[in-house]
DNA sequence: ATTACATATATGAAATATCGTATGTGTTAA
DNA sequence: TTAACACATACGATATTTCATATATGTAAT
């Protein structure tokens, strides 16, 4: 995936199962890192990676690192229509991901 | 692509340039009929037929036959989120269609 | 019935996306 | 400086999507 902000890769990006979770459960939980996201979805560490690489591209989440850690978090600076659509297909959708959000509840980075 | 109604299906719709052009015109232009969106695009005949019969499986769209036309709409039935990301989306991207837009100006279906 | 036109679908080839596995990089603590 | 941990990336293999081309279906008019 082969971005630059466009409603096209925008939408490229919401199409796959792992990073539309990872973008639905970022809304809800503002910031979360690598290993949060494994435990979340129950995924193997390089596809998680691999997702958040190509979000990064399209400059849909930026990341931070931290000590050992880097979080994620939707990008602040992401067009109004991009943002609002992420947080109303969260809202407007809690089964789609409300078993990975139960596995969220204590967050592995910090607890 | 194999739908059935979920966000995950609904944005697999949008991630594909023909297709999200495609419901960009419908929510400006209300119907069209696949010769409209063939000029309009400026593509093969079995090309939208394809991308059409993808919306429709995923109900994104419903389709009316009119004597030798086929109307195609928006799906007035989808859920509010969804209709709204596609609204917001066309509005708030000019640039993304207004070449298809322009050649729409008068549809060949009708005039 | 035959022709013309609008649209739909089947088929295989080509392009693209995704994945598991192995390995590399950066950080911390001993 | 070594070890342990969190994360990123490279590499093939596989799966999925998309396409062009050919052909089928449905409608209307003659």
């Amino acid at each position: 995936m082969n971005c630059a902000m466009s409603p096209l890769s925008f939408f490229k990006c919401l199409s796959e199962d792992t990073r539309l979770k990872t973008l639905l459960l970022l809304s809800f939980a503002d910031e979360l890192c690598v290993c949060d996201l494994t435990e979340a979805l129950q995924l193997s560490q390089p596809k998680i990676s691999r997702h958040l690489a190509d979000l990064r591209r399209c400059e849909l989440v930026v990341d931070e690192r931290r000590g050992k850690w880097v979080y994620y978090k939707i990008n602040p600076a992401l067009p109004a229509w991009a943002l609002e659509v992420i947080a109303s297909t969260a809202k407007e959708n809690p089964n789609y991901i409300s078993e990975a959000k139960s596995k969220l509840s204590c967050c592995q980075s910090i607890c």
